[in-house]
DNA sequence: GAACCTACCGACCGATCGGTCGGGTGTCAA
DNA sequence: TTGACACCCGACCGATCGGTCGGTAGGTTC
């Protein structure tokens, strides 16, 4: 309950989050995780009842620390525009922030079954990956509905403003080569930025007088 | 080495081809392949020497079907933009062709240490990867020198460009859900084709005179 | 009919999987 | 002092993992 208490428990998250996010779930054995905490295996199992149960915790964390850096942008009272530019910088932000995060959420998007869920029983995180695109696509629709977007489908843009960010963080090596540079470093994340948004500006908004809400936050 | 023998290797390569996309390396077992088949497990490896050997000809196999029908839009004697456009006319339809491609597209994208791969001995489909990933690049290299594109970053650009397709098709229910239809549909198909080039066109190409290539193949 | 080949099989191997169990240690409250 | 509890451990469990082995059935070739 204490400090030293919460601080294996923590520890565990970390050292497992990161070899999810590498491996995937079945990639990755409990002694594994043991070994990375410095603990021995059955220890795990004081803190987390399964493995599966693990893994759901370390996903919920993620997505809700995603979550956390994009509800500004979403709360915030600005034009649809503003606030789209404003939600592509919080969430490429976000998804820098942890070199994890990305790899995680694309797991989450796309493996639904490697792990053999009930399908009467979704993940305890899907609710949260659920809010974060729905709230993409509320914000596009809403664009599009007050005519400063053009006629888009909110469905579709938001797949590809997912996959253009989360799969970008995600990718591995041979796409860092793409690029030449170091993906999550400090001015790579401000291109991918930048880039992101002129793709948005000149390709959705539908008049051009620059919407200057360059630096969001 | 007559029709009967290659019919259960190419069965094979057809059950891991679905059960590897959707489950990864580690999530899939050489009983439950065998069991797919109909085959006893040792038979498989019979025609396979290792797992990690039918892995990696499963992942070969879908990605070059993949370059087989890009091909033709990376040779085609057009201007960038046209060209741009037809490739990513070819890049939707054949991702959507077997749904199975995207996914394991996918995660030989971001998953390379998944499996242990020897850091010399790189895995065989990679050259394969990097042509196609080279053939974007390029073109799109090419479209900004010529000034008929936006000045880009390339690198950038392209990982966009995967991102929205592969990983659009690479999503699970919750991702058809966004659209609320099947992803695979011949209609939704066709829709992502047009959201993606009227992206590109409005967000790409310097100049605004319709380079109409709508219709590619 | 002997030799050889491909295709397939069940039985088995050592290793590892997730998970359990009994017990040890330290801390804190009564 | 005595529980009670959190934390951790090594030893162990049945199940499953990738992979091997010896052998069988059928077809060709000489």
């Amino acid at each position: 309950m204490q400090t030293p208490a919460s601080d294996s428990r923590a520890k565990i998250l970390d050292i497992a989050e990161s070899l999810f996010s590498r491996r995937g779930y079945a990639g990755v054995g409990m002694r594994e995780v043991a070994l990375g905490v410095g603990l021995g295996k059955s220890s795990l199992f004081h803190h987390f009842p399964t493995k599966l149960e693990l893994y759901n915790e370390v996903l919920a964390r993620a997505l809700s620390r995603l979550g956390d850096s994009l509800a500004p942008a979403l709360r915030a009272t600005l034009d649809p525009a503003a606030r789209l530019e404003r939600l592509i910088d919080a969430l490429v932000d976000g998804l820098a922030e942890h070199p994890t995060t990305a790899r995680l959420a694309l797991r989450s998007l796309f493996e639904e079954d490697e792990v053999g869920y009930d399908p009467e029983a979704p993940p305890p995180y899907e609710e949260t990956l659920r809010q974060l695109i729905g709230g993409f696509q509320a914000l596009i629709a809403q664009g599009v509905e007050a005519g400063v977007f053009r006629p888009v489908s909110p469905g579709h843009l938001t797949q590809t403003l997912i996959g253009a960010t989360v799969y970008h963080f995600a990718s591995s090596d041979l796409g860092e080569e793409i690029l030449g540079n170091p993906i999550f470093s400090a001015d790579q994340v401000e291109e991918r930025k930048r880039e992101l948004k002129s793709l948005v500006r000149g390709g959705i908004v539908a008049d051009t007088p620059a919407t200057d809400s360059q630096r969001a936050r």
